[in-house]
This record gives C-alpha cells, sequence and structure tokens, in this order.
DNA sequence: TTGTAGGCGTTATCAG
DNA sequence: CTGATAACGCCTACAA
C-alpha cells in the first residue's frame, strides 16, 4: 500500500503539499496539485486511517454498546445508527452486553482511543456507573450525569389508552416495564388518559414486569370485570400474550385487544396489532446530532398504528 | 488522558520498559516491574490503541458488512460474530450493505488501514468484484477468488426431503434460491433424497425465487397431484408461505407442510415450522478461525428441528 | 536489565 | 505557495 512519501516522491513535491492537496487544501498551486491527483491516481493511493487519526485525535468510530433485550430488537437501532453515522463519515463499532457488568466492559475496553464517543443503546437492565459523555439511546433507566435520548413513553401510553379507548374498551390493564423511569411515564401517560374519561383508576390492573406472564394474564382476567384490553411493552410480549389468551381461549381481538407500547419493530408476518411505532431513523439521527456536540429534543414520539 | 511518557516519569524508568511491562514482558527487574504497575494503577494508564496499531500495522478490527436480507437476520450473525471476535481481542467495525454498490462503497472504506480483516455476511445477491483476503460467511454466491464459509445446503434439502417423505409426503414443491451455487446445492440435495426413495423428480414442482410468492403457490397447489408439502429457503418465506396457505383455506401443516431450509433465527412466539438450524457460533468460529489464518471447513451442517 | 533513538503515516506550524 | 520539522503515542532494535 503506498503512502505519503509515495506520492510526493512522485509528484515532485513535499508531503506537506501532498496532505494540503487531499485534505481542506487551498492555496496549492494548480500544477502541484495536478501533479498530487496523477501520482494519487497511479498509485491508488488512500491514506491511513490509523494514521490521521493519530495525527487528528480522532478516530471518526463511535462505539455502540447493544445492550437491546430480547437481542432481535437490536437490528433495527443499528440499521438506523449505521446508517446516520455513515452519512456523517462515521464508523460504528460494535459490542453486544446484557447486563451492567457487559456493559461496563465494553465501555473500558472502547476507551482507549479507538472511539470518538460511546453510545448504549436499548438497555432495559440497571446500567453500571458511567463515565462522562456517554450517550444513551432508548435505555429505560437513564443515569443523571449521562445524555439520553429516549421514546416519549409518556404520550405513548396515553394515545395507546385513549386509543383503547375510543374502542369501547374501558377496563384496561396494564403489562408495564420494571420499576424505574419508563415505568413511571408509561403509568403517568396511562392515568392521564383515564382520568380524562372519567375512568377510574383501579391498581390490580397494572403489573409490573410479572416473573411469568401466563399466570399474571390469567389473574388479570378473573378479575371482576376482567379486562378486556392489554397494554404490553412492546411487540414481542405482545405476541406473547396474544398465545397465551389463545391458549384460554379468548378471542383477540374481540374479547381482550392486546396494544404494543413499541411496535416499531414488528417482525414481518408475525399478528398484527395495535401499537405505537418510533421512527428509529429519528432517534438515530438525534443521537448523531447529539454526538456532534449539537442540542437535540431528548424525547421522541412515536405515531398510533393500527392493524 | 495518561500516557507512556507520564507513567515513565512517575516510574522512573524509561519509557520501553514501561512497554515492555505492559506487553510480552520479559527480563524486567521486579522491582522495576512493580514500580510501572504501581504508576499504571495510579494513573489509571490504558495504552493508546491507534498509537498500538499504527506501531503493529495491526488494528485488532475486522470490518463486518452485514448484508443480510431481510436486515432481520443480519442479528444473529452479528451477535454470534462480535462474541467470537471478542474473545480473540478483536473488535467489529460494522456497515450494512443491501447491493453489490454498497458492498463495494463498505470494503473501499473499510480498506484504509482501519481494520486488518473484512468480512461479508449472509449476501444474497451477486457480488462485486473483490480483493484479495475478503472472507464470505454464508453468502450465496461466493466469488471464486475469495475465501468463504457457509452452511451445507445440498446436506439441508436432502435431510428436509427425507423428513418429509417420512412424515409421509411425496408431493414436495421447492420454493428455491435464485439461481447460484446455493440453489444448485439445494436441488442436487433435494433430488438426492428423491431418487433413494424412487421417487420421481417433477421439474415444475420447482420455482427458482419468484417475484411474487401468492401466484406461485397457487399454481404449485393447483397441478395435479398438488403438492403436499413446500420446502422453503427460510423462516421468514416459510412464515409467509403459512398465510398465504391459511389465506387459501389450506391446513398447515396437515394439508401442506411448510419447512425452512433455514430456521437458525426463528423469530420468538412466532408460528413453528420445521425447519433445518445452523449453529451461528459454529459458523463464527470458523469464520474467526479462517481470519487468523488457520484451515477450517468450509461447510457447516446443520441439524433437524421439529415442532 | 535498561535506556536511547528511530520509525510507523499523517497533520500542523512556521519559516522562507 | 512550499518545504522542513515537530508533534501524535507506542514499539523495538541496538547499544550500554
Amino acid at each position: 500500500m503506498a503512502n505519503i512519501n509515495d506520492v510526493s516522491r512522485l509528484a515532485q513535491v513535499s508531503k506537506a503539499t501532498v496532505s494540503r492537496v487531499l485534505s481542506g487544501s487551498r492555496g496549492v498551486r494548480p500544477e502541484s496539485r495536478e501533479a498530487v491527483l496523477r501520482a494519487v491516481e497511479t498509485l491508488d493511493y488512500q491514506p491511513n486511517a490509523i494514521a490521521q487519526s493519530l495525527s487528528n485525535h480522532a478516530t471518526g468510530c463511535v462505539g455502540v454498546i447493544c445492550a437491546t433485550e430480547p437481542m432481535q430488537l437490536g437490528t433495527g437501532y443499528l440499521y438506523a445508527l449505521e446508517g446516520e453515522l455513515r452519512r456523517h463519515g462515521k464508523h460504528l463499532l460494535l459490542r453486544f452486553a446484557n447486563d451492567a457488568d457487559g456493559v461496563a466492559h465494553a465501555l473500558r475496553e472502547l476507551g482507549r482511543g479507538l472511539c470518538d464517543a460511546r453510545v448504549i443503546v436499548g438497555a432495559r437492565f440497571a446500567l453500571p456507573p458511567l463515565p462522562e459523555g456517554v450517550l444513551l439511546l432508548e435505555c429505560l433507566t437513564p443515569a443523571a450525569n449521562a445524555h439520553s435520548i429516549g421514546f416519549d413513553h409518556c404520550f405513548a401510553a396515553e394515545t395507546a389508552t385513549r386509543y383503547l379507548i375510543s374502542q369501547g374498551r374501558r377496563n384496561i390493564a396494564l403489562l408495564n416495564h420494571p420499576a424505574g423511569e419508563a415505568a413511571d411515564s408509561v403509568l403517568l401517560g396511562y392515568r392521564q388518559a383515564l382520568e380524562s374519561h372519567l375512568i377510574p383508576y383501579h391498581r390490580q390492573r397494572i403489573l409490573d414486569a410479572p416473573s411469568a406472564l401466563a399466570p399474571a394474564i390469567a389473574t388479570l382476567l378473573s378479575q371482576d370485570p376482567g379486562c378486556n384490553a392489554l397494554l404490553v411493552p412492546d411487540d414481542h410480549q405482545g405476541r406473547e400474550a396474544m398465545a397465551i389468551l389463545a391458549a384460554q381461549r379468548r378471542a383477540v381481538p374481540r374479547e381482550v385487544m392486546v396494544f404494543s407500547l413499541d411496535g416499531s419493530q414488528a417482525a414481518p408476518g408475525a399478528p398484527p396489532m395495535p401499537a405505537i411505532a418510533y421512527s428509529l431513523e429519528a432517534l438515530a439521527q438525534q443521537g448523531v446530532e447529539r454526538l456532534l456536540g449539537h442540542d437535540v429534543a431528548t424525547r421522541i414520539r412515536g405515531r398510533l398504528i393500527t392493524p
């Protein structure tokens, strides 16, 4: 692989001039510039990215720690992020992690000059202590000191609940996230919607991340009056819930309507359900914008999707 | 961020000694070594990866071009690859690409010293001309000059066909990949299985990547005798086929059994179907082994999964 | 066992 | 407008 010395020799100019021509480059005599470009062409020269990084103090790499659960959800985030980063001439260094230790480990390994910035995306578990400057994308329990961008869960829950009410459902159960900021937001939106329709709020209709779904749903159904709608955190749990309902011979959506609070990554061919869907492109765009140091909104609103 | 000079100063030794202690490190007086380690500890020193790369002529990064279609399939490959690379102390630089141009572009951008090696995974389209040393993982049309590791499609098709026959199905239709090496292998395995059971081969039961699935399946069903089993390339197409069959009021699997030739990444909660599943970990392991310069088998056999 | 010096490939500074 | 030259941070002969 040819280097800058080869080019400068062939073009009969100094390395400095070569560098000037290739980057920024103003104040170079046209003849020199052409000589350089010709040499670059014949040698098929491409500047070495590592050497540039060392000199620049910037690598153009962004470390992305994908902490989605289930892992399948990672693709959407990664695809959107990679596209947006590429658009800005940056590279995506990928790590997966499925617990706090894994995240901590990944952060450490990515924090040795390889990356200009680090991002954690989709974590649903409590994160380890974070160093400065880590960006959190749609993580359920954002640390206080970290910048974070995520979905507007409150708006989603309110929109969803309003929709269900508009469909004649008034006994709406809520399968919530594990306790945390997201769970609080969802609960808030849910209650607001109920309130504005003068529907009483029943605490026993709320389930915080039960360990086993089947008995939990059975309990909800056996209440009096039993629920006729079920809000779930995402499509994955929605499908599970629908399978359980089917097993208990409850017609979906006639008897019980299942609503997914995050249907952004509906699996192709899966049974459809009403949902709030988010633009992952928007998330990625705002995230990258934030990495570039710009100020951006911190909450992203989804839109209602009906089958 | 502390650098090697800070450490050497604090430890009262030369940079060379620091370097020796941290890497390889033989022939260092215990006291010096301890002084260095102490200094490293107090300064929280971590060698700069970029500078190491420049000096080493190796970055420890592997560029992975994810060309899976649909994109959802990427997760499994990426997860397995990242895990295996991490185990070897390497990083994964991610690009997505969904056509030959995208792949060519990605290859170019990853080929500027940032990566020690490049991998293309899951491409179902014809690849652009490849530079030396690119590794192809489960790409349908491997170029002649490239190293490639992929699934044993012939074995899969044969196993699948045998299974269907053992289930009493003798009219087995095949929805194949687009023409290429993989399609040929599948067809071969299919024919071998039929032959060994003395079942005649009917060319009209074979469909090469039809543009629209619904009419194609309708055609297969309307033949005399109509098929009672359908081999499809993957779960995604399997689900699609099952939806179409349901729409045409054909009971699955009673009337028509759908078999997926690659069920490695079955979506959770999706309707189950018999399939050949591959160990993506094995693929990743062999791939990384190959990147490290070792010789490995070039075909991976799946195993039969029945619901 | 240790330190000095040179090199890795670029970019930036500063004279000319 | 151009060319030396000094960083960038690390590794590694080679010499002591």
